[in-house]
DNA sequence: AGAAACCCTGTAGTTACTACAGAGTCAAGG
DNA sequence: CCTTGACTCTGTAGTAACTACAGGGTTTCT
């Protein structure tokens, strides 16, 4: 098939897939006469693999790595619960921040009353007087991707 | 003060500061003789809000808006509230997204046992079977009847 | 035949930073 | 006075994971 229908087939947009060609991911296919991308089963196969890893939030360079796995089944994989692990760390972390970030910005929701002048704006007033708060150095530094990232 | 002051005030990173001035959301300062850039305490505030409200996951896009309703206090703030419910609806999508995510690491995490060669690593059983046959909660496009050629 | 959709390669843009490179300035120490 | 390391400057490029052209060729359908 090709890579319109791949892409189809796989939910992948073809632009992204000729990335993960270039990008080392998919191995090139073969051409037919015209010189367009002629897939078969293999390689929709891996797509949907890199997908779902991607899904799972995994960065490509950890895919690249679990695909090297696949492909070399006596290898040992040592590694890959400790990549879960990571990739469950980070989301749990974000999960975290963003908690902390959801109730933020519901606080700051709640300042918004029937105003609609920007010099009475509630939730305008509390991120200046944050900033205030903020700027002061007795309160030592804001690091905004603690709570961001 | 100089630029590394203001950085150390702020905890922003210096090159942070100039391409937020290169951004257009932090005016260009002074400069003293030497062409160092001479900072004041408004920069020091503007840059805490601008640090704040990235701190809410708030694009620079939209933290220039809201800059521009700080300068201009008679302006119509109506987009404000809207701005925030848009950031918190953004935040609890994000927030369903991970938690499902999660759980399929968790469950993937589970799957790991004392084997460490990668034919027989059940994490990497599961990916390669999710390639083929099911759809992830995040993925949604991979649907087995599209593997027909 | 013509138009639209598809394909190709290469380049550039998105977002929010972050990291140089090469050169100038400053302050402290020998 | 000289040296050295830290700081500053502007400009350019890179990061991650895509996404969007541009210009030109091919295929499909009316």
């Amino acid at each position: 098939m090709r890579i319109g229908e791949l892409g189809q087939a796989a939910g992948v947009d073809v632009e992204t897939i000729r990335f993960y060609e270039k990008s080392g991911l998919l191995p090139a296919p073969a051409r037919s006469e015209n010189g367009y991308r002629a897939y078969g089963s293999t390689h929709l196969e891996r797509l949907a693999f890199i997908r779902h890893c991607r899904a799972l939030d995994i960065p490509l360079s950890e895919v690249q790595r679990l695909l090297e796995f696949v492909e070399h089944p006596n290898a040992d994989c040592g590694d890959i619960d400790q990549l879960i692990d990571t990739q469950l760390a980070k989301v749990r972390a974000r999960l975290k921040s963003l908690k902390a970030l959801e109730k933020q910005l519901s606080s700051l929701r709640g300042r918004c009353g029937a105003k609609h002048i920007a010099g009475e704006c509630g939730i305008l007033h509390e991120l200046v007087a944050a900033a205030h708060k903020e700027a002061c150095v007795c309160h030592g530094h804001f690091e905004p991707k603690t709570l961001a990232t």
